[in-house]
DNA sequence: GTGTCGTACGAAAACGGTTTCGGCAAGATG
DNA sequence: CATCTTGCCGAAACCGTTTTCGTACGACAC
């Protein structure tokens, strides 16, 4: 299966049959077409590796995650490799478990592997350090955003879906609006609380209440959600920093005889299938996009792989799903 | 950065650095020492595609999945990049997307790339055709059980699993014993309806009406529960056939004024956290080791590739997880 | 018929490694 | 002291491919 049978079988040289393979110029349409044939024939396999390592280009890149488990990653990997893959670019995939020296474990062997760069899926939480001075190929940062601004970021707009969830319950008629959310130190859970702020402050509401940070958890959201209603009899809408907290919180209002959508509203965050769609009543929710987003960052590699470098930080608008959990318009 | 780079900082032949860097023997320590300080400061990277081409070995198995997107592929990987990692092996992760012309496409890519060997991690549900006669690497099937017994599945003891669950909720007093499960059509839920079937028989135990084939969701789960509660009002347990259905169970059976678990007790199945660990009560759950069963098909991957391959079906065991949804021993 | 040119092809070198094999020195044995 | 063994090293061959460069050959102009 190497180059000299085909050639053999060809009747040619090796190096004319390379050239064949190629594409190259100097060789006649009847040969090439003879080395096609027998290559096809005996299945010959371009050796992709010998080649593209001598020439410098392997097509392939490192995918260093951090956290596959959890389920952002995921979507984001998904669409990365399916954009690079349409550049018929490979994925070498590792999971550094959060772990710095696994990281650079990683590195190292994907660079000893020759990938021709990276893409890094990181904690959307913190602005990783960046590790572009150590690495001769292009890195492209995805869901986290590096500290290093010449680099190239994309990352959630988690501002912006805040507001398209924020809008379309006040465009809805709901006037008390309250947010329950993670835990503080998370960036997304204070971006989406900035976000709605800022819708509200804009339509001269007033927020029902500050915004409750706890944990992503159901369990918190039912908790937040007696302690919001308490607080705040009269609310006619809940945002929740994401599904799981929503779906909490959906629990605590019906065992409270509230009814949603029709006395509050709820919108939850992240799309999370398995939790949004099969709350009660199906949750209303901002999609982050998380697959446009990797395959974002795939073809921003695959642009720096042509030289065509960016940097700078771009954020993947979400988009709003709307289900039952906001109902109709309210009569007002 | 080439060999003789390192060969003439240390003052050697190029023969005796690679010996030396490769960790063969006919080397004097000193000579080695002098070697490996010299690839150290210049950063020498051996070059694992070259060598390992050239030499029959890329150190590189490609991974071969159908749906990343659920969250059973997941786990799985990680244990089998774990395994490999720790045998020096990249992944290179392709998803087929359940598409068969991409499956080919893949398949051929990763060949291209001259992989060492393949893990195709499956659905569970259906035996799929060998891929082991167009392949002259070796393959391990994962989580899906290939039609071909000569080659080696590792799969789920769904059976096994389903039997740790009933016995325990045998052992502990529960005496009318119903089950919520999936789609008949998958193997899964037969094979956990199977294993209920058999320790209740074993127990002398008549199960509380026939299984319940549904779907995978709590919404099937809250509806099944009334169904059953109404037809079986003295139900003491309901083993569920995944964690989402006994999500759904439990919120039923809440509404329906039955105590959990002092009325009656509940298993699920997955140990999916998000769902298991979050409900109301936290749910008794079988855990699939799902990372366990990727680990182990790496390391038969390793084996294969050192020429000890094995062949037929093996059945990772699953465990019980134990929270509050099953409660203490029913007095009796 | 002769000279020029362009094209198509192949021999050979290069690439960056590994592996084989022969030689050399030092120590062991007689 | 002679011989044998052993350990260590390097020259050279090798791997599959690309690339350079020389050459054979046909076409065409004169």
């Amino acid at each position: 299966m190497t180059l000299s049978d085909v050639a053999n079988r060809a009747g040619v040289s090796v190096a004319t049959a390379s050239k064949a393979l190629n594409g190259r110029a100097e060789v006649a349409p009847a040969t090439r077409e003879r080395v096609l044939r027998a290559a096809a024939e005996l299945c010959f396999q371009p050796n992709v590796l010998a080649s593209g390592l001598i020439s410098g280009r392997t097509r392939t890149v490192g995918l260093l995650t951090d956290e596959l488990g959890g389920r952002f990653s995921i979507p984001i990997l998904l669409g990365a490799e399916n954009a690079l893959g349409n550049g018929q670019m490979s994925v070498l995939l590792c999971d550094a478990r959060g772990d710095a020296i696994r990281r650079q474990h990683y590195i190292r062997t994907l660079l000893a592997r020759q990938v021709d760069g990276f893409i890094v899926v990181g904690d959307s939480n913190d602005v990783s350090p960046s590790l572009t001075r150590d690495i001769p190929v292009p890195v492209v940062y995805a869901y986290a955003e590096s500290a290093d601004p010449r680099d190239l970021s994309i990352v959630a707009d988690d501002e912006g879906g805040a507001r398209l969830a924020a809008e379309y319950l006040v465009l809805h008629g709901r006037r008390r609006i309250g947010h329950i959310t993670g835990p503080e130190s998370y960036r997304a859970a204070r971006d989406r609380a900035a976000g709605l702020r800022a819708v509200l402050a804009e339509a001269g509401l007033l927020p029902a209440g500050d915004p409750l940070f706890g944990e992503w958890s159901q369990r918190w959201g039912r908790h937040a959600a007696r302690l919001l209603v308490a607080a705040c009899p009269d609310i006619d809408a809940i945002f929740c920093g994401n599904d799981q907290v929503a779906a909490g919180v959906a629990d605590a209002l019906r065992d409270l005889g509230r009814r949603i959508p029709d006395d509050v509203a709820i919108v939850g965050y992240d799309n999370w299938e398995d939790f949004a769609a099969d709350c009660r009543p199906p949750l209303t929710t901002v999609d982050l996009n998380l697959e446009q987003l990797g395959a974002t960052a795939g073809n921003h590699l695959l642009a720096a792989l042509d030289g065509n470098a960016n940097s700078g930080v771009i954020r993947q608008h979400g988009r709003l799903v709307i289900r039952e959990s906001t109902g109709p318009a309210l009569p007002r």
